[in-house]
RNA sequence: GGCCUGGUAGAGUAAUGGUUAACUCGUCGCCCUUUCAAGGCGAAGAUUACGGGUUCGACCCCCGUCCGGGCUACCA
Protein backbone atom coordinates (compact mmCIF):
# COMPACT_ATOMS: atom_id res chain seq x y z
CA UNK A 1 0.00 0.00 0.00
CA UNK A 2 1.00 3.71 -0.47
CA UNK A 3 3.09 5.75 -0.25
CA UNK A 4 0.36 7.58 2.08
CA UNK A 5 1.77 11.07 3.12
CA UNK A 6 0.79 12.44 6.50
CA UNK A 7 0.09 15.73 4.91
CA UNK A 8 -2.97 14.43 3.10
CA UNK A 9 -4.49 13.12 6.00
CA UNK A 10 -4.85 16.30 8.13
CA UNK A 11 -8.52 16.54 8.10
CA UNK A 12 -8.74 13.11 9.47
CA UNK A 13 -6.19 13.70 12.63
CA UNK A 14 -8.31 17.17 13.49
CA UNK A 15 -11.46 15.13 13.17
CA UNK A 16 -10.36 12.40 15.60
CA UNK A 17 -9.58 15.43 17.80
CA UNK A 18 -12.28 17.04 17.60
CA UNK A 19 -14.29 14.30 18.38
CA UNK A 20 -11.93 13.29 21.56
CA UNK A 21 -12.74 17.22 22.90
CA UNK A 22 -16.55 16.60 22.40
CA UNK A 23 -16.63 13.44 24.48
CA UNK A 24 -14.32 14.82 26.84
CA UNK A 25 -11.44 12.38 26.43
CA UNK A 26 -9.92 15.65 25.70
CA UNK A 27 -9.96 19.15 26.25
CA UNK A 28 -9.05 22.87 25.04
CA UNK A 29 -6.14 24.44 26.79
CA UNK A 30 -4.55 27.82 25.59
CA UNK A 31 -1.38 28.16 28.53
CA UNK A 32 1.25 29.54 27.06
CA UNK A 33 3.46 26.36 25.71
CA UNK A 34 6.50 27.20 28.52
CA UNK A 35 4.11 27.19 31.20
CA UNK A 36 2.70 24.07 30.80
CA UNK A 37 5.72 22.01 29.59
CA UNK A 38 7.54 22.19 32.66
CA UNK A 39 11.06 22.03 31.54
CA UNK A 40 13.97 22.72 33.43
CA UNK A 41 14.10 26.10 32.48
CA UNK A 42 11.41 27.32 34.29
CA UNK A 43 12.26 25.29 37.26
CA UNK A 44 15.62 26.56 38.33
CA UNK A 45 14.67 27.84 41.63
CA UNK A 46 16.09 27.20 44.68
CA UNK A 47 13.01 25.99 46.08
CA UNK A 48 12.96 23.37 43.06
CA UNK A 49 16.73 22.47 43.63
CA UNK A 50 16.22 22.05 47.23
CA UNK A 51 13.16 19.51 47.21
CA UNK A 52 13.22 16.66 44.13
CA UNK A 53 14.87 19.06 41.24
CA UNK A 54 12.34 20.30 39.21
CA UNK A 55 8.42 19.91 39.47
CA UNK A 56 6.74 19.14 36.08
CA UNK A 57 3.33 20.68 35.81
CA UNK A 58 1.57 17.86 34.27
CA UNK A 59 -2.31 19.08 34.62
CA UNK A 60 -3.08 22.99 34.54
CA UNK A 61 -6.81 24.59 34.95
CA UNK A 62 -8.02 24.26 31.55
CA UNK A 63 -8.58 20.62 32.54
CA UNK A 64 -11.57 21.43 34.23
CA UNK A 65 -12.81 23.41 30.84
CA UNK A 66 -12.49 26.70 29.95
CA UNK A 67 -15.21 28.70 28.84
CA UNK A 68 -14.68 30.15 25.10
CA UNK A 69 -12.10 27.96 23.45
CA UNK A 70 -12.37 26.01 20.29
CA UNK A 71 -9.62 24.55 17.80
CA UNK A 72 -9.76 28.29 16.51
CA UNK A 73 -8.39 29.68 19.59
CA UNK A 74 -6.25 26.79 21.30
CA UNK A 75 -4.86 23.28 21.16
CA UNK A 76 -6.34 20.16 22.29
CA UNK A 77 -4.96 18.11 24.97
CA UNK A 78 -5.71 14.80 25.39
CA UNK A 79 -6.97 14.30 29.56
CA UNK A 80 -5.05 11.89 31.08
CA UNK A 81 -6.89 9.68 33.71
CA UNK A 82 -6.14 10.74 37.08
CA UNK A 83 -4.28 7.48 39.07
CA UNK A 84 -4.33 4.11 37.55
CA UNK A 85 -1.91 2.80 35.11
CA UNK A 86 -1.71 2.72 31.11
CA UNK A 87 -0.24 -1.28 29.63
CA UNK A 88 0.96 -2.01 26.72
CA UNK A 89 2.24 -5.23 24.94
CA UNK A 90 6.02 -5.18 23.58
CA UNK A 91 7.45 -7.80 22.29
CA UNK A 92 10.95 -6.98 22.81
CA UNK A 93 10.54 -5.57 26.21
CA UNK A 94 7.86 -7.38 27.49
CA UNK A 95 4.97 -6.17 28.65
CA UNK A 96 5.12 -2.58 29.93
CA UNK A 97 3.19 -0.55 32.89
CA UNK A 98 3.45 3.01 33.24
CA UNK A 99 1.52 4.94 36.23
CA UNK A 100 -0.73 7.56 34.64
CA UNK A 101 0.72 10.08 36.73
CA UNK A 102 3.47 10.00 34.93
CA UNK A 103 1.88 10.84 31.95
CA UNK A 104 1.55 14.31 30.95
CA UNK A 105 -2.03 15.89 29.29
CA UNK A 106 0.16 16.02 25.99
CA UNK A 107 -1.19 18.23 22.22
CA UNK A 108 -2.85 16.40 19.92
CA UNK A 109 -4.11 19.25 17.97
CA UNK A 110 -1.58 22.83 17.73
CA UNK A 111 -3.21 25.79 18.44
CA UNK A 112 -3.67 27.65 15.37
CA UNK A 113 -1.14 30.04 13.68
CA UNK A 114 -2.64 32.80 12.76
CA UNK A 115 -5.05 32.98 9.58
CA UNK A 116 -4.93 29.21 10.34
CA UNK A 117 -9.01 27.78 11.56
CA UNK A 118 -6.63 25.33 13.68
CA UNK A 119 -3.78 24.17 13.83
CA UNK A 120 -1.94 20.85 12.70
CA UNK A 121 -1.85 17.48 14.46
CA UNK A 122 1.07 16.02 16.48
CA UNK A 123 2.95 13.31 16.14
CA UNK A 124 0.85 11.38 18.62
CA UNK A 125 -2.23 11.70 17.30
CA UNK A 126 -1.01 10.80 13.52
CA UNK A 127 0.25 7.76 14.04
CA UNK A 128 -2.60 6.20 16.04
CA UNK A 129 -5.18 7.96 13.81
CA UNK A 130 -3.54 6.62 10.90
CA UNK A 131 -2.40 2.71 12.40
CA UNK A 132 -5.85 2.45 13.13
CA UNK A 133 -7.21 3.57 10.17
CA UNK A 134 -4.89 1.31 8.20
CA UNK A 135 -5.03 -1.45 10.84
CA UNK A 136 -2.10 -2.17 11.92
CA UNK A 137 -1.15 -5.03 14.09
CA UNK A 138 2.72 -4.61 14.86
CA UNK A 139 4.58 -1.14 15.41
CA UNK A 140 8.26 -1.49 14.83
CA UNK A 141 10.65 1.46 15.71
CA UNK A 142 13.02 2.53 17.52
CA UNK A 143 13.54 2.05 21.57
CA UNK A 144 13.73 5.74 22.01
CA UNK A 145 10.20 5.97 21.41
CA UNK A 146 9.29 3.67 24.19
CA UNK A 147 8.77 6.30 26.42
CA UNK A 148 6.28 8.25 24.34
CA UNK A 149 4.10 4.66 23.81
CA UNK A 150 1.65 4.96 26.64
CA UNK A 151 0.33 8.14 24.99
CA UNK A 152 -0.21 6.37 22.25
CA UNK A 153 -1.82 3.39 24.12
CA UNK A 154 -4.20 5.93 26.15
CA UNK A 155 -4.97 7.08 22.47
CA UNK A 156 -5.63 3.63 21.15
CA UNK A 157 -8.28 3.50 23.83
CA UNK A 158 -9.84 6.24 23.73
CA UNK A 159 -10.37 5.98 19.99
CA UNK A 160 -11.85 2.88 20.44
CA UNK A 161 -9.40 0.67 18.87
CA UNK A 162 -7.20 -1.97 20.54
CA UNK A 163 -3.65 -1.07 20.54
CA UNK A 164 -1.36 -3.21 18.47
CA UNK A 165 1.32 -4.88 19.64
CA UNK A 166 4.87 -2.62 19.56
CA UNK A 167 8.13 -3.66 19.43
CA UNK A 168 10.94 -1.38 20.02
CA UNK A 169 14.43 -2.24 19.01
CA UNK A 170 17.97 -1.47 20.02
CA UNK A 171 19.40 1.57 18.45
CA UNK A 172 22.74 2.50 16.46
CA UNK A 173 24.99 3.72 18.44
CA UNK A 174 28.33 5.92 16.76
CA UNK A 175 31.87 4.34 18.25
CA UNK A 176 31.59 6.95 21.29
CA UNK A 177 28.08 5.26 22.10
CA UNK A 178 25.23 8.09 21.15
CA UNK A 179 23.28 7.73 19.07
CA UNK A 180 23.98 7.39 15.45
CA UNK A 181 23.94 11.05 14.20
CA UNK A 182 25.14 13.54 10.99
CA UNK A 183 27.96 14.32 13.60
CA UNK A 184 28.86 10.37 13.06
CA UNK A 185 29.70 10.94 9.04
CA UNK A 186 26.89 8.65 7.31
CA UNK A 187 23.71 8.48 8.34
CA UNK A 188 21.83 7.63 5.56
CA UNK A 189 21.13 4.65 3.49
CA UNK A 190 22.04 6.29 0.13
CA UNK A 191 25.13 7.74 1.49
CA UNK A 192 25.98 3.68 1.78
CA UNK A 193 24.57 3.24 -1.48
CA UNK A 194 26.96 5.99 -3.22
CA UNK A 195 29.58 4.67 -1.39
CA UNK A 196 29.30 1.49 -3.35
CA UNK A 197 27.87 -0.96 -0.48
CA UNK A 198 25.31 -3.44 -1.90
CA UNK A 199 21.93 -3.21 -0.85
CA UNK A 200 22.34 -6.98 0.06
CA UNK A 201 25.44 -6.52 2.16
CA UNK A 202 24.04 -3.50 3.82
CA UNK A 203 20.85 -5.24 5.07
CA UNK A 204 22.74 -8.09 6.11
CA UNK A 205 24.80 -6.14 8.46
CA UNK A 206 21.86 -3.56 9.94
CA UNK A 207 19.89 -7.04 10.68
CA UNK A 208 22.68 -8.37 12.96
CA UNK A 209 22.60 -5.72 14.65
CA UNK A 210 20.57 -6.12 17.48
CA UNK A 211 19.23 -9.25 16.32
CA UNK A 212 20.68 -12.78 15.60
CA UNK A 213 19.88 -16.80 14.92
CA UNK A 214 22.98 -18.97 16.33
CA UNK A 215 26.15 -18.10 14.67
CA UNK A 216 24.70 -17.20 11.63
CA UNK A 217 26.48 -14.35 10.01
CA UNK A 218 26.23 -14.50 5.74
CA UNK A 219 22.42 -15.12 5.33
CA UNK A 220 20.78 -13.61 1.86
CA UNK A 221 18.09 -11.68 2.54
CA UNK A 222 15.77 -14.03 1.55
CA UNK A 223 17.24 -16.43 4.76
CA UNK A 224 16.46 -13.25 6.95
CA UNK A 225 13.17 -12.87 6.14
CA UNK A 226 12.56 -16.44 6.64
CA UNK A 227 14.50 -16.65 10.07
CA UNK A 228 13.89 -13.45 11.53
CA UNK A 229 11.56 -13.22 14.72
CA UNK A 230 11.15 -10.92 17.18
CA UNK A 231 11.95 -12.71 19.81
CA UNK A 232 15.18 -12.54 18.59
CA UNK A 233 15.97 -8.97 18.80
CA UNK A 234 18.31 -7.81 21.98
CA UNK A 235 17.15 -4.81 24.28
CA UNK A 236 20.84 -3.78 24.10
CA UNK A 237 21.91 -0.67 21.62
CA UNK A 238 24.21 -1.84 19.17
CA UNK A 239 27.94 0.28 18.07
CA UNK A 240 27.90 0.48 14.32
CA UNK A 241 31.38 -0.98 13.07
CA UNK A 242 32.33 0.07 10.11
CA UNK A 243 34.85 -2.44 9.15
CA UNK A 244 32.38 -5.20 9.69
CA UNK A 245 30.04 -3.51 7.15
CA UNK A 246 33.09 -3.89 4.36
CA UNK A 247 33.87 -7.39 5.57
CA UNK A 248 29.83 -8.28 4.77
CA UNK A 249 29.93 -6.06 1.42
CA UNK A 250 33.76 -8.14 0.43
CA UNK A 251 31.93 -11.29 0.90
CA UNK A 252 28.48 -9.73 -1.56
CA UNK A 253 30.97 -9.36 -3.66
CA UNK A 254 32.53 -12.26 -3.63
CA UNK A 255 29.91 -14.94 -3.50
CA UNK A 256 27.21 -13.56 -5.06
CA UNK A 257 26.08 -15.61 -8.56
CA UNK A 258 28.27 -13.18 -11.00
CA UNK A 259 24.75 -12.51 -12.79
CA UNK A 260 23.19 -10.75 -9.53
CA UNK A 261 26.14 -8.87 -9.44
CA UNK A 262 26.94 -7.50 -13.18
CA UNK A 263 23.66 -4.76 -12.77
CA UNK A 264 25.74 -2.65 -10.09
CA UNK A 265 28.85 -2.83 -11.85
CA UNK A 266 26.83 -1.96 -14.74
CA UNK A 267 25.83 1.41 -12.78
CA UNK A 268 29.21 1.97 -11.30
CA UNK A 269 30.54 1.73 -15.23
CA UNK A 270 27.90 4.54 -16.02
CA UNK A 271 28.40 6.66 -13.35
CA UNK A 272 32.24 7.30 -14.30
CA UNK A 273 31.31 7.17 -17.86
CA UNK A 274 33.28 4.29 -18.94
CA UNK A 275 30.14 1.63 -19.88
CA UNK A 276 29.28 0.39 -23.08
CA UNK A 277 26.46 -0.79 -24.42
CA UNK A 278 27.86 -3.47 -26.49
CA UNK A 279 28.91 -5.36 -22.52
CA UNK A 280 25.30 -5.96 -22.02
CA UNK A 281 24.74 -7.57 -25.49
CA UNK A 282 27.29 -9.59 -27.69
CA UNK A 283 30.21 -8.76 -25.43
CA UNK A 284 28.09 -9.93 -22.11
CA UNK A 285 30.48 -13.18 -22.15
CA UNK A 286 33.80 -11.31 -21.79
CA UNK A 287 32.07 -8.67 -19.23
CA UNK A 288 30.94 -11.36 -16.85
CA UNK A 289 34.33 -13.09 -17.00
CA UNK A 290 36.38 -9.72 -16.34
CA UNK A 291 34.42 -9.13 -13.49
CA UNK A 292 34.33 -12.20 -12.09
CA UNK A 293 38.11 -11.97 -12.73
CA UNK A 294 38.42 -8.63 -10.78
CA UNK A 295 35.95 -9.38 -7.90
CA UNK A 296 38.14 -10.97 -5.29
CA UNK A 297 40.18 -8.39 -5.14
CA UNK A 298 37.17 -5.36 -4.95
CA UNK A 299 35.84 -4.27 -1.30
CA UNK A 300 33.57 -1.13 -2.66
CA UNK A 301 31.63 -1.25 -5.83
CA UNK A 302 33.73 2.07 -7.11
CA UNK A 303 37.04 -0.46 -7.34
CA UNK A 304 35.44 -1.45 -10.43
CA UNK A 305 36.06 1.91 -11.82
CA UNK A 306 39.08 3.39 -10.11
CA UNK A 307 41.71 0.60 -9.67
CA UNK A 308 40.33 -1.80 -12.69
CA UNK A 309 39.66 1.50 -15.27
CA UNK A 310 42.30 -0.09 -17.62
CA UNK A 311 39.69 -3.19 -17.58
CA UNK A 312 37.58 -0.27 -19.51
CA UNK A 313 39.16 2.02 -20.80
CA UNK A 314 41.85 2.83 -22.88
CA UNK A 315 42.87 5.82 -20.88
CA UNK A 316 44.29 5.39 -17.58
CA UNK A 317 47.46 6.39 -15.48
CA UNK A 318 50.27 4.72 -14.41
CA UNK A 319 50.29 4.52 -10.99
CA UNK A 320 53.42 6.37 -9.73
CA UNK A 321 53.69 4.02 -6.49
CA UNK A 322 53.35 1.03 -9.15
CA UNK A 323 56.05 2.36 -11.31
CA UNK A 324 57.83 3.21 -8.21
CA UNK A 325 57.44 -0.53 -6.92
CA UNK A 326 57.98 -2.67 -9.71
CA UNK A 327 59.59 -0.38 -12.95
CA UNK A 328 62.85 -0.27 -10.42
CA UNK A 329 65.71 -2.51 -13.25
CA UNK A 330 67.18 -0.48 -15.96
CA UNK A 331 66.90 -3.05 -18.47
CA UNK A 332 63.02 -3.30 -18.21
CA UNK A 333 62.37 -1.24 -20.73
CA UNK A 334 64.45 -3.70 -23.19
CA UNK A 335 62.55 -6.54 -21.83
CA UNK A 336 59.14 -5.38 -22.52
CA UNK A 337 59.83 -4.67 -25.99
CA UNK A 338 60.70 -7.82 -26.33
CA UNK A 339 58.29 -9.65 -24.50
CA UNK A 340 55.77 -7.26 -26.72
CA UNK A 341 57.54 -8.54 -29.52
CA UNK A 342 57.25 -12.21 -28.71
CA UNK A 343 53.71 -12.28 -27.78
CA UNK A 344 52.58 -10.17 -31.31
CA UNK A 345 54.49 -13.11 -33.18
CA UNK A 346 52.40 -15.58 -30.94
CA UNK A 347 50.72 -18.17 -33.29
CA UNK A 348 48.01 -18.56 -30.35
CA UNK A 349 46.68 -16.16 -28.05
CA UNK A 350 46.16 -18.50 -24.44
CA UNK A 351 47.38 -18.09 -20.87
CA UNK A 352 49.77 -21.00 -21.15
CA UNK A 353 51.58 -19.21 -24.34
CA UNK A 354 51.98 -16.13 -22.66
CA UNK A 355 52.92 -17.93 -19.61
CA UNK A 356 55.93 -19.74 -21.22
CA UNK A 357 56.58 -16.65 -23.70
CA UNK A 358 57.01 -14.50 -19.86
CA UNK A 359 59.30 -17.27 -18.73
CA UNK A 360 61.98 -18.15 -21.20
CA UNK A 361 62.16 -14.26 -21.98
CA UNK A 362 62.79 -14.19 -18.27
CA UNK A 363 65.34 -17.12 -18.20
CA UNK A 364 66.89 -15.99 -21.36
CA UNK A 365 67.69 -11.95 -19.79
CA UNK A 366 68.55 -14.07 -16.49
CA UNK A 367 66.07 -11.93 -14.23
CA UNK A 368 63.30 -13.74 -12.36
CA UNK A 369 60.06 -14.06 -13.27
CA UNK A 370 58.26 -12.63 -11.07
CA UNK A 371 60.59 -9.29 -11.66
CA UNK A 372 58.83 -9.19 -15.25
CA UNK A 373 55.52 -9.78 -14.08
CA UNK A 374 55.43 -7.56 -11.57
CA UNK A 375 56.45 -4.84 -14.17
CA UNK A 376 54.45 -5.99 -17.10
CA UNK A 377 51.16 -6.09 -14.87
CA UNK A 378 52.07 -2.23 -13.91
CA UNK A 379 52.63 -1.34 -17.83
CA UNK A 380 49.37 -3.02 -18.68
CA UNK A 381 46.87 -2.39 -16.01
CA UNK A 382 48.87 0.73 -14.46
CA UNK A 383 48.67 -0.65 -10.98
CA UNK A 384 50.63 -2.40 -8.53
CA UNK A 385 47.65 -4.74 -7.69
CA UNK A 386 45.82 -6.38 -9.68
CA UNK A 387 44.33 -9.85 -10.95
CA UNK A 388 46.85 -13.10 -11.76
CA UNK A 389 49.06 -11.66 -14.68
CA UNK A 390 48.14 -14.37 -17.92
CA UNK A 391 44.41 -13.89 -16.93
CA UNK A 392 44.74 -10.04 -17.13
CA UNK A 393 46.68 -10.53 -20.24
CA UNK A 394 43.83 -12.93 -21.68
CA UNK A 395 40.86 -10.62 -20.62
CA UNK A 396 42.89 -7.53 -22.53
CA UNK A 397 43.41 -9.61 -25.68
CA UNK A 398 46.54 -9.37 -27.45
CA UNK A 399 46.36 -5.83 -28.97
CA UNK A 400 46.14 -4.06 -26.03
CA UNK A 401 48.28 -5.68 -24.37
CA UNK A 402 51.48 -5.20 -27.03
CA UNK A 403 50.51 -1.45 -27.55
CA UNK A 404 50.40 -1.20 -23.41
CA UNK A 405 54.12 -2.64 -23.83
CA UNK A 406 55.22 -0.61 -26.59
CA UNK A 407 53.66 2.43 -24.89
CA UNK A 408 55.69 1.51 -21.26
CA UNK A 409 58.92 0.56 -23.74
CA UNK A 410 58.60 4.72 -24.23
CA UNK A 411 57.85 5.92 -21.17
CA UNK A 412 61.11 3.97 -19.75
CA UNK A 413 63.33 5.27 -22.61
CA UNK A 414 62.46 8.69 -21.61
CA UNK A 415 63.90 8.78 -18.20
C1' G B 1 16.50 16.41 38.41
C1' G B 2 12.42 12.68 37.24
C1' C B 3 10.79 8.31 34.58
C1' C B 4 12.30 4.19 31.50
C1' U B 5 16.11 1.00 29.98
C1' G B 6 20.71 -1.54 29.28
C1' G B 7 26.02 -3.34 30.87
C1' U B 8 29.56 -10.88 28.24
C1' A B 9 37.21 -9.71 24.90
C1' G B 10 38.20 -3.36 20.82
C1' A B 11 33.02 -4.22 17.88
C1' G B 12 28.48 -7.47 16.89
C1' U B 13 26.38 -11.61 19.24
C1' A B 14 25.84 -16.92 21.88
C1' A B 15 25.55 -19.57 26.31
C1' U B 16 17.60 -18.99 28.89
C1' G B 17 21.22 -22.30 37.28
C1' G B 18 25.42 -27.26 35.89
C1' U B 19 32.35 -29.43 32.62
C1' U B 20 38.43 -25.25 30.52
C1' A B 21 32.39 -18.70 28.77
C1' A B 22 31.24 -20.14 22.22
C1' C B 23 30.97 -17.75 17.25
C1' U B 24 31.78 -13.55 13.63
C1' C B 25 34.46 -8.84 12.57
C1' G B 26 38.97 -6.51 13.86
C1' U B 27 44.27 -7.28 15.60
C1' C B 28 48.83 -10.43 15.32
C1' G B 29 51.48 -14.78 13.20
C1' C B 30 51.96 -18.80 9.63
C1' C B 31 50.51 -21.21 4.90
C1' C B 32 49.20 -20.36 -0.19
C1' U B 33 51.77 -16.93 -3.92
C1' U B 34 53.24 -13.46 -9.43
C1' U B 35 51.38 -8.11 -6.82
C1' C B 36 47.26 -7.54 -3.58
C1' A B 37 43.08 -9.53 -1.82
C1' A B 38 40.24 -13.75 -0.95
C1' G B 39 40.93 -18.51 1.30
C1' G B 40 43.21 -22.14 4.99
C1' C B 41 45.57 -22.78 9.86
C1' G B 42 46.80 -20.71 14.52
C1' A B 43 47.45 -16.96 18.53
C1' A B 44 46.57 -12.98 21.70
C1' G B 45 42.47 -10.72 23.87
C1' A B 46 36.89 -11.55 29.27
C1' U B 47 38.33 -11.82 37.47
C1' U B 48 30.64 -11.94 32.27
C1' A B 49 30.76 -3.32 35.11
C1' C B 50 31.45 -3.45 40.64
C1' G B 51 29.82 -5.07 45.65
C1' G B 52 26.65 -8.03 48.43
C1' G B 53 22.95 -11.94 48.72
C1' U B 54 19.96 -16.65 47.32
C1' U B 55 21.88 -21.67 45.88
C1' C B 56 25.49 -27.71 46.36
C1' G B 57 26.36 -24.56 42.00
C1' A B 58 25.16 -17.74 39.19
C1' C B 59 26.67 -14.43 32.88
C1' C B 60 21.79 -16.17 34.17
C1' C B 61 17.66 -15.03 40.14
C1' C B 62 17.39 -10.77 44.23
C1' C B 63 19.35 -5.99 46.38
C1' G B 64 22.67 -1.87 46.11
C1' U B 65 26.44 1.02 43.59
C1' C B 66 28.75 2.80 39.25
C1' C B 67 28.60 3.68 34.14
C1' G B 68 25.97 4.02 29.33
C1' G B 69 21.61 5.14 26.44
C1' G B 70 16.52 6.98 25.72
C1' C B 71 12.47 10.08 27.01
C1' U B 72 11.04 14.23 29.71
C1' A B 73 8.12 19.74 23.10
C1' C B 74 2.01 22.98 20.54
C1' C B 75 9.69 17.84 16.79
C1' A B 76 8.99 13.57 14.52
Amino acid sequence: EGPYFQSQRLDLHRDAALKLAVSGAAYYCDCPPEKYAGGDAVEETEDAKKEQGPRRITRCACREGKPGLSAESAAIRFRVPLGGVTRFQDAVFGPREVSNDEIEDFVMLRSPKVGQTHGGPTYQLSVVVDDIDMRITHVIRGSDHISNTPKQALLYLALGATPPIFAHVPLILGPDRTRLSKRHGATSVGSYRDEGFLPEAFRNFLALLGWSIGDAEFMRTAEIIEKFSLEGVSRTNAVFDRPKLEWFNVQYLQKLPIDELLPFIQGELERAKLWQPEWAGEKREWFSKTVDLLRPRTRLLPDFATWSRAFFSDTFEIDPAAREKFWKDERLGGMLGKLADALAALPEWNHDACDHTLRELAAAEGVKAGVLINATRVAIVGQAVAPPLFETMLVLGRDRVVNRLRVAVEILASH
